[in-house]
DNA sequence: ATTTGACTTCGAGTGCACTCGAAGTCGTAC
DNA sequence: GTACGACTTCGAGTGCACTCGAAGTCAAAT
């Protein structure tokens, strides 16, 4: 069940890890870790369904975690956003400031790049000779 | 002794860790864990000297780790530059791999960026508003 | 009725890169 | 000669983010 046109898709937990490219274990870490918003439905009285809603969470801090923030920064801002639209300006200034780290890191990321590119120049010299 | 013209400057390893940024304790965890070149050099019969040499082979390794090289591949590459100039290219091919990885890194941690960056916007429309 | 497969919880284990603490040595300063 | 500070080795510990395995449940298929 993965293409549906329904408001409330419910996908499976495997659904999701294929959507997301997480695994099954770590959608339930993160569950467990308090980065998903709430209380995720359920069926059967057991198995999880994800609304898109969920999966749009999902992917969501997906992005942050591939920018580096760590789990602990992103249950900060998960709590934040369960505790309704006052914490906006908390929110806000949370993913400023993780730009700015990820901005710094992208620019140092890219210097330490030209050097090994320099490096690699340097050995095409020697082999092509 | 930071400063010196000297060809041989035979840095300490405090000195070396001002200089790169790393803690003593990650340079001798370097050394141990064969990233380094060879054996350093040693004063009064215990502690390390360092040569200018080793000092860039240091900063060079950072630059590595800093694009999320892995240690165990760091000390492959180390080890090919001490088997000789008829490694040249296997380094070559290293790097490049390794640049190839790093482009890919950096290309999605922009792509996350620019979702950041997207919410941002939406969190600042929502507050001036 | 039983088998299958996808799920469930829980706690323990893994891999990585450091990081620390204890106990000892050595050369210079007082 | 002793106190100090910078180093030494060694093994153990830390923090992070998963990742796994065991044992159990449940609904649909044969």
């Amino acid at each position: 069940m993965t293409i549906t046109d329904s408001p409330a898709a419910a996908l499976s937990i495997s659904d999701v890890a294929a959507d997301t490219g997480l695994t099954t274990s770590t959608l339930r870490y993160y569950e467990q870790a308090g980065l998903l918003r709430g209380q995720i439905d359920r069926a059967s009285s057991s198995h999880r369904r994800y609304t898109d809603d969920d999966v749009r969470w999902v992917v969501f801090i997906t992005k942050l975690r591939s920018t580096g923030m760590p789990i602990r920064d992103i249950r900060r801002y998960t709590e934040l956003a369960r505790e309704g639209d006052h914490t906006t300006p908390a929110r806000l200034a949370l993913l400023v400031s993780h730009r700015e780290r990820v901005q710094a890191q992208l620019a140092d990321m890219q210097r330490s790049l030209e050097t090994i590119d320099f490096k690699i120049a340097t050995y095409e010299r020697f082999t092509t000779r």
